[in-house]
DNA sequence: ATGACAAGCTTCGCTTGA
């Protein structure tokens, strides 16, 4: 039996509980990386999941940001702060079950380029690099997962030239996935679908994922050790067409055991 | 140049998201 491992952003966990259960039930992932569950700790439904059975740990806040790890195994060893300097609840990691560590993380989008904001985002992304260059020690067997918050490549942007100057693909963002890719980390998705068109985010105005304008940001790193590991990749975009989507599509890979 | 949708709080309007 495979391990499936999912991230899904999915702005407002108690909203999206309907989707989240219909998606589960058509697969039955063993660890759930859940973003922007913009709940606060105790009202999150770790109830409901633990009737589904999942244990889970969560890190939330009221309104804004807030993740969760969702696990069919015990999770042990849970850190919940990148850095002292970022308080806000954007990472979660803990090792898993199924013999790796699981780091789920939501990135700072950064509003626009001239924004605090965007020095916010590069800051935090400088202490993820160097997180992960420590986590990497002593976890060789490693997954971040996650809404990064950027788009790692042209093709994954519906239209290159309209995100010029966007924080989602930045040069110095970019630089930031570089850096973690030095350290073996490897997109699992763009690894088996080298040329392949394909989104896990669209805009909710416009009408943007019926005309298919969207882009991948949501993305699932393995490290080198655990890269061997990977069986399948894919984004479950289907599920959007239930009633009230997220405006992020779940994103998994299988990994044999 | 702006807003468009969606969610939650600041709740019949505003902020934020990406």
């Amino acid at each position: 039996m495979s391990i499936t491992l999912a991230s899904w952003n999915v702005n407002s966990v108690r909203v999206r509980m309907p989707q989240i259960e219909t998606w589960l039930e058509s697969r039955p992932a063993d660890l759930l990386a859940l973003q922007e569950t913009k709940t606060p700790d105790p009202l999150f439904p770790a109830v409901d999941f633990h009737a589904r059975g999942f244990t889970s740990v969560y890190r939330g806040q009221a309104a804004y940001n807030g993740v969760a790890i969702l696990a069919r195994e015990p999770l042990d060893r849970v850190e919940d702060e990148l850095d002292p300097a970022f308080p806000d609840r954007r990472f979660l990691s803990a090792q898993t079950g199924s013999g790796f560590h699981l780091v789920n993380i939501y990135a700072p989008n950064g509003e626009s380029l001239e924004s605090d904001k965007f020095r916010y985002k590069c800051a935090w992304y400088a202490a993820l690099v160097e997180r992960l260059r420590g986590l990497l020690r002593i976890h060789p067997k490693l997954a971040l997962v996650g809404d990064f918050n950027l788009a790692p490549a042209g093709c994954d942007v519906y239209d290159p030239e309209a995100f010029e100057g966007s924080v989602l693909t930045d040069p110095r963002i970019r630089c930031y996935f570089a850096e973690l890719e030095a350290l073996g980390l490897v997109d699992a998705y763009r690894y088996q679908h080298p040329d392949q068109t394909a989104f896990s985010w669209w805009d909710y105005r416009r009408g943007a994922a019926r005309r298919g304008e969207g882009l991948r940001i949501d993305l699932i790193l393995l490290s080198e050790a655990l890269l061997p590991r990977l069986r399948q990749s894919g984004i479950a975009e289907e599920i959007r067409s239930h009633p009230r989507p997220s405006d992020h599509a779940p994103v998994w890979v299988e990994l044999d055991p």
